[in-house]
DNA sequence: CCACTACCGCGTACGCCGTACCCATTTATT
DNA sequence: AATAAATGGGTACGGCGTACGCGGTAGTGG
């Protein structure tokens, strides 16, 4: 029952924790932890148990040392958020690869890529990026896009516009496929059991006779694997678009 | 820091309550609340103050009831997230006029409502929609958006992952420009504050030089403004990409 | 060798949260 | 008048993030 916010807490401290990692001085004790191995813990319970298990007393049990001892390498919990969404935001190895290709054929990659990011890391969609800080993985990221878009005459504006149409699409689609999976998995409710609930007052909307079109939908419409032809089917629609746009700009 | 669910309660009650209402037995005290009156507390206070802000303790405070007195009207503060849902989905009252345009106009019209709706409530990007109930609100928007695909010859499942891509999209985009709108305007920091905070670390980014395309962006890219145009510049790519498919299925 | 100092681990406590449980009160039926 | 049902809401429990502070430890300077 709980949302969680990134960016709220001291932005700079969370920057400082990305880039720099913490510079040790060399008087007392040595650290029993890094921060490296809390965001890992974090991120696996926050895969495993979702966002709402993830408490600061839930990491520290995760790591078998006491809750407390947590805010001696992050500040709070805010800044762990924010550690753990450029942690998992790692881009792939074989970035270089793509240098030359198509600019289809590398947003579709990104876009594809995005979308299993989302499905590995479910959590990502119930965290509220309010302000996406730019850490490392994030930029790389972010240049490897632009860099999909060199030579086809767009300009910077162009070039965010077209980066952040396909991630929103693909996170939007991302979030609607991610929350009903995960609630058909985890929930107590089966999604059997779930649609037996809807049906009682679903024939009565039915028999209103008010969404004739709603109801004359296939029964396949909604079957298994629609969502995975679902990315594909937008995507292509997205690209085709962005065909016309980069298109119209050639000719001109 | 709280995000929250939705369908998470007894789904059953929830649809009872959004289809029928509560059907009253005449013994007893007349009830001092109704449920609308708890539904619209429960926005306004999200709307002005935030999900977060959104406790059973605030909302029974600004109805001037006691707490626990909310649990005789919702079994649980999941269902009243379901009705609030359903609540601020109530489509505009001049649906029918659209009945005969053109399916491009009436979808740029759905997605720039759909944007709206987010904007007006941005505490609907932090709700965790993860099994949307359908509630008579939620049937009627369907059904009209179905209605704009109708003629087209379009099967079912493309039909509706139309619909799906373009909300997709726009549920995104809302997402992210949303989001930082709302962390400009309410936190502690400004704008200016959280660039500036940002600037040390950018500094050293770009002096790596491993972000070329980054920091050759245009100093406008990001201007005030750029969200707006943002919506309707995909709004247009995407539309684009479902003409060229609308258009292969016409001639085929 | 020893005080000093900086740092580590973390126990306790406070004020939030959702809500289970229970009881006094009010009202319509019998 | 007695009964049954519904309302209002107080109290309490187990969770949460985290402020504060204390005891222990490991390098440093005398």
């Amino acid at each position: 029952m709980t949302s969680a916010h990134s960016g709220r807490g001291d932005i700079s401290r969370s920057l400082e924790l990305m880039w720099r990692g913490r510079e040790r001085s060399t008087r007392g004790p040595k650290p029993g932890l890094t921060l490296e191995r809390i965001v890992e813990a974090a991120v696996e319970l926050a895969d495993r148990d979702g966002i709402a298990a993830l408490s600061m007393r839930n990491v520290a049990a995760a790591l078998g040392v006491g809750t407390m001892s947590l805010y001696r390498y992050v500040p709070g919990k805010s800044e762990l958020l924010d550690l753990m969404l450029d942690h998992v935001e790692a881009p792939a190895a074989d970035l270089a690869e793509w240098r030359g290709r198509e600019w289809r054929d590398t947003l579709q990659f990104i876009g594809q890529g995005t979308y299993r990011l989302y499905l590995r890391h479910p959590w990502l969609l119930q965290v509220n990026q309010a302000r996406p800080l730019l850490g490392p993985n994030a930029l790389t990221n972010f240049e490897f896009a632009l860099s999909a878009l060199d030579g086809l005459g767009l300009t910077s504006r162009e070039k965010v516009g077209l980066i952040t149409t396909l991630v929103a699409y693909v996170s939007g689609l991302a979030r609607q496929h991610v929350l009903t999976a995960q609630a058909n998995e985890d929930a107590e409710l089966s999604q059997e059991e779930f649609w037996a609930a809807q049906g009682p007052v679903m024939e009565l909307a039915q028999a209103s006779g008010a969404y004739p079109r709603v109801f004359a939908l296939e029964d396949d419409t909604f079957a298994e694997g629609s969502v995975e032809y679902g990315l594909d089917f937008g995507l292509a629609l997205l690209l085709d678009g962005f065909a016309t746009f980069v298109a119209a700009k050639r000719g001109s």
